[in-house]
DNA sequence: AGCACGCCGACT
DNA sequence: GTCGGCGTGCTC
């Protein structure tokens, strides 16, 4: 008998499968790490197949040497997970191991015993009548065999309970459930509430978690402890062995996706697992992405739909839009406008709470010169400085940082002044027009040690503040009973962003922040301030009407066929040298192109990335677009191929975004 | 990734 | 004449 085998080094010219010869009393299983003989030394792989007969000379081939401990063996689910990856992101197999295989180490076995059986210390809710009819429609989707569905439900409207109900079946079952959140410290309510219901069921994971508590984690999975994993993006990996479902709340948030190779979309990834495991997949949104709901309309896939809030006598929030345009007109150069001022005032006043949403971090975003007009970039990015309040002008690509300096360097004036407004400015400004208000911000630098961000979120729900101010942090899926005003001080920025996908991001994240206001008995209200008020994008969130909204991206979406009416690759090329980079596309692009076109495809670019140059490194954006997803991934493989030949000694950094 | 083989410059 | 540079190629 013979294994093929991927040698645990993670480098692409040996990323490849290699065949030895099984000793004959030697007991081996696909997933098994084991120790082989490889080139001079001896090397640990991964099995991954057993056959009879392989076809590579037999004189050649050499016997595994020895197994590694089991407790260390890949499921083979997850081993085939990996490789569906590595083809469909175009990274080594290798990495891809090693994305789902999170370093193991060895547990020590505690005496505590754990108990099997679990008691409900929370007394489930009742649910609605439209709770229970979508749990029973969900349930027999599921039972006749549809592998995904949708559950579709404004915020507010109770999805958690839908969850935590179906979990209970699944566990009564004997299954277990990966229950997927986009980020853990947002949700250490929805945390609580499952930990509560099957006590001793439940592990977590967080992305500040140590590789050892990760591991410990995965551990618990293997060995049946819990039942129920929750966590980011990560989670999906659990080394479960009979998964009965797999949720996936907030599908559209964007965290979902990895920014690391190999770059993976969540959603595609999950049900590729659901498949390998038999098991449905469950996601629940109140926007999905345009992806996702493409396949509804289409009718591959069940949705339910949970249109009111579950909380009786809570409605959608009031929303607004204010012309900026008619406040700078009238004279107000304020960063607010004098509705939304009066109406924080109005809050205080009847000791309630406010929340605030500003997409820039940091004092201003750019300092220039008021004599030559030039600004202040960073000497490693394509990006102009943002000024901090303690003086310092960082980059918020690379963190480099420098003083503010006296003088310009560019004309020597000393008439340096900062522009625009991030959220600490927005502070200060706060603090002025309200001085009696207790305000909170929240971004990255006031969360930067450990625990912080739950020590914000934790003093604002026990009313300690009567502001919280912030970037996209503050946005998802807190629920402060208190909040009854929801601002968002400069929607420009997200409706100018020049990606097909803006629209869409930007629906998503109105519909998100103003989720925010009247969660409790008290009706919310939503002001969102603009100067392009008469923005299409801008009327659709007002409405707060999904499937408008859905139809208007959906024609324009097809009209250029964009995703989902084709399948997009990005792909950057990045390099230090920009001329380098010029002379092998220009020599590399005329053939590509020729080919992609004979394949149907069209090629867009190269362009120079949105930010030309991050950490001293150029970066160009080439897209391929085609009807076929898996022609699509052959010209990837052909254009990666053509690059390796004109780019010998492999300089240039490739990097997929299959879209 | 490692490691060997291989073909051209300055050195005891 | 030899020691050694790292370019190219292979590892079942």
């Amino acid at each position: 008998m013979y294994a093929e085998v991927i040698v645990d080094i993670s480098h692409e010219a040996i990323d490849k499968s290699f065949s030895y010869r099984i000793p004959e009393d030697m007991v081996l299983h696909v997933g098994d790490p084991v120790l082989v003989p490889f080139g001079r030394g001896k090397k640990k792989a991964y099995v991954l197949s057993i056959h009879e007969r392989v076809c590579f000379p037999e004189e050649k081939i050499k016997d595994i040497d020895s197994v590694l401990d089991k407790e260390f063996s890949v499921e083979e689910e997850l081993l085939s997970l990996a490789v569906w990856m590595s083809r469909e992101y175009g990274t080594g197999l290798n990495q891809c191991l090693k994305t789902v295989i999170p370093v193991k180490k060895k547990v020590k076995k505690r005496g505590k015993a754990t108990k099997l059986l679990w008691k409900a210390e929370e007394a489930p809710l009742s649910l609605t009548k439209e709770q229970a009819n979508v749990l029973e429609g969900i349930k027999l989707a599921f039972s006749k065999g549809e592998k995904a569905a949708l559950l579709f439900g404004v915020t507010g409207s109770g999805k958690t309970e839908v969850y935590l109900k179906l979990m209970e079946e699944i566990i009564r079952k004997g299954k277990e459930v990966i229950f997927l959140i986009p980020e853990i410290s947002l949700s250490f309510q929805t945390r609580s509430r499952i930990e509560k219901r099957f006590p001793g069921l439940v592990s977590v994971l967080h992305s500040k978690m140590s590789q050892g508590e990760r591991a410990e984690s995965m551990e618990k999975c293997r060995s049946g402890e819990v039942k129920i994993l929750m966590g980011p993006r990560s989670a999906l990996f659990a080394p479960f062995s009979n998964l009965g479902l797999i949720i996936m709340d907030e599908e559209q948030d964007r965290s979902y996706k990895s920014e690391q190779a190999p770059r993976y979309e969540t959603r595609d990834v999950i049900r590729k697992r659901g498949e390998l495991s038999s098991c449905p997949v469950l996601f629940g949104s109140a926007t999905p992405s345009v992806q996702l709901f493409s396949e509804v309309e289409k009718g591959n896939l069940p949705c339910f739909c949970l249109h009111n809030r579950a909380v009786e006598g809570s409605t959608l929030p009031k929303m607004q839009v204010v012309d900026m345009r008619k406040e700078l007109e009238e004279g107000n150069r304020s960063i607010f406008s004098r509705v939304l001022e009066g109406k924080i005032q109005e809050r205080l006043d009847r000791g309630e709470q406010v929340m605030l949403f500003m997409n820039r971090r940091g004092y201003a975003p750019f300092v220039s010169c008021r004599k030559c007009g030039e600004a202040l970039r960073c000497p490693h990015c394509d990006v102009s400085l943002n000024l901090h309040k303690n003086g310092i002008l960082q980059c918020h690509y690379c963190g480099y940082q420098t003083n503010l300096p006296k003088i310009c360097p560019n004309c020597k004036s000393k008439y340096l002044a900062a522009f625009g407004t991030g959220t600490e400015k927005l502070e200060s400004i706060c603090h002025s027009i309200f001085p009696k208000a207790g305000i909170l911000r929240m971004d990255r630098d006031s969360t930067g040690k450990k625990g912080k961000y739950e020590e914000i979120l934790q003093a604002f729900s026990e009313e300690k503040a009567d502001i919280l101010l912030g970037t996209q942090m503050i946005v998802k899926g807190h629920d402060f009973q208190k909040v009854t005003l929801v601002g968002i001080i400069a929607v420009d920025q997200i409706l100018l962003d020049s990606d097909f996908q803006a629209g869409e991001w930007a629906y998503q994240l109105i519909t998100q922040v103003s989720g925010r206001a009247g969660r409790g008995e008290r009706a919310g209200e939503v002001l969102i301030q603009s100067y392009q008020p008469d923005h299409p994008l801008l009327e659709l969130a007002l409405k707060q009407d999904y499937l408008s909204f859905y139809k208007e991206e959906k024609n324009y979406r097809k009209r250029l066929s964009y995703p989902p009416f084709s399948v997009m690759l990005a792909m950057q090329c990045i390099y230090t040298e920009e001329a380098y980079l010029d002379y092998i596309l220009g020599k590399l692009m005329p053939r590509v192109q020729e080919r992609i076109r004979d394949g149907g495809g069209e090629t867009y670019g190269p362009f120079p990335a949105t930010v030309y140059k991050i950490k001293d490194k150029f970066r160009k954006i080439i897209y391929i677009k085609h009807s076929n997803h898996d022609i699509i991934l052959q010209l990837r493989d052909y254009f990666i191929q053509e690059l390796k030949q004109e780019d010998k000694r492999n300089l240039i950094l490739l990097q997929f975004d299959l879209l």
